[in-house]
DNA sequence: CAATTTATGAAACGATTGTTCTGTAAATAA
DNA sequence: TTATTTACAGAACAATCGTTTCATAAATTG
């Protein structure tokens, strides 16, 4: 019954060489070369510098460059879209989480210089355009987001304005989210996004004199 | 007093052998070609190719490729998104105008497959990431459109609900237009956009109710 | 006609692209 | 130790990149 610590055990040594970076930092990396480069303008050989990853163990761990790239973006949504999906609880009002999520999507965009906007919104979406498998991609990570605002307002239905339908709803607060990123990528400062954001949220959420 | 036809005559021939392409249709190819394929995807053959201008020509009328890029995008504005700014008119009521500006933003970022979404909103944007004289292009075009947009809001400011700015109502609208743009470079269908413009402004007019 | 001017088409440029190969280093297994 | 395995660093690859050059074509001017 008492079963061995199967996962916090030190992991035997596998068998040849061992790595000399590390996986995790290294995707990092790639993610800040992609975000602010783009999917062309980012060269395997300033990726495999920044990666401290030599070209060859690149290729072995992703097979091609559009390989690295989808890992970088799951990487990307793991590590910072995670918690801009966080923000929207349920962990108060609907109108209190909104806020959260803009919040947490304004920082996103605009708190590093060197990566303003999205990874998803301003790379991804520019590779689209002549990528059936990064279509395919963009329109998925659309669609989760979309699908985890549409739960948050079905959660707090009576809390909104308006006739529109959850899913509605979602999708426009989604672009809007999107649009901001969007602002961000042209340098506009966090204080004015915030604005924005707080004014969206105002005309979703029903306000006192309705 | 009688002014001759100063620009109705026909310009007599120039000096040297006649240029082989026509300028304009030359732009248009180049606009279709950065379109879909992004900045950096777009190559210098395949854009003289399809403008059916040859490489030499191509370099004397526009300096570079990022020349060439700029002299897309000033074409973009021109025959694209002036029947955008067009439809806000003012022609109607705020809520009529804003219904034709959605329609046309989503139409234009939906009609043709091979060039979905938006040449600013999803290839100028990606690329300001780590250029900045395209940074501020960028910048520049967004604040255009916001500028029209908050015009048009000023006109018929009793119209709107809530108790945004103008400036802010703006930023907020024309941040919901990219939002469509980048959804429509994910391929997804014309109609549900549609949808969500016309949720976008019943939340920003105000309503009978109120 | 010859002289001049401009544009063309294609070759050529060096640099860089994404990708693969090669010899060696560093670990474990027998 | 020897064999095996994996990863390393960097050379090497053909292809393509953005850009320039150049001889020639096609027009006007004198």
């Amino acid at each position: 019954m008492n079963q061995p610590d199967t996962n916090t055990a030190p992991l035997p040594r596998p068998r040849g060489r061992p790595r000399g970076f590390e996986p995790q930092q290294a995707l990092d990396a790639a993610v800040r070369v992609f975000w602010s480069e783009g999917y062309d303008g980012a060269a395997i050989s300033r990726l495999s510098r920044d990666m401290g990853m030599p070209k060859a163990s690149l290729y072995q761990e992703f097979g091609d460059k559009e390989g690295l790239f989808l890992a970088a973006i799951g990487r990307y949504v793991e590590t910072r879209l995670s918690t801009v999906a966080q923000a929207l609880g349920p962990s108060g009002t609907l109108k209190a989480d909104l806020d959260r999520f803009f919040e947490a999507v304004v920082t996103l965009a605009t708190s590093d210089p060197a990566t303003p906007g999205c990874l998803i919104s301003c790379v991804l979406a520019d590779a689209a355009g002549s990528n059936a498998r990064l279509r395919k991609e963009l329109d998925a990570r659309f669609a989760a987001l979309e699908s985890r605002l549409r739960s948050r307002i079905e959660v707090g239905r009576m809390e909104i304005a308006g006739a529109e339908s959850p899913a509605v709803t979602a999708i426009l607060l989604a672009s809007v989210a999107r649009g901001l990123m969007l602002r961000a990528r042209a340098g506009t400062d966090g204080g004015t996004l915030q604005e924005v954001g707080r004014a969206a949220v105002n005309l979703v959420v029903r306000s006192g004199k309705d």
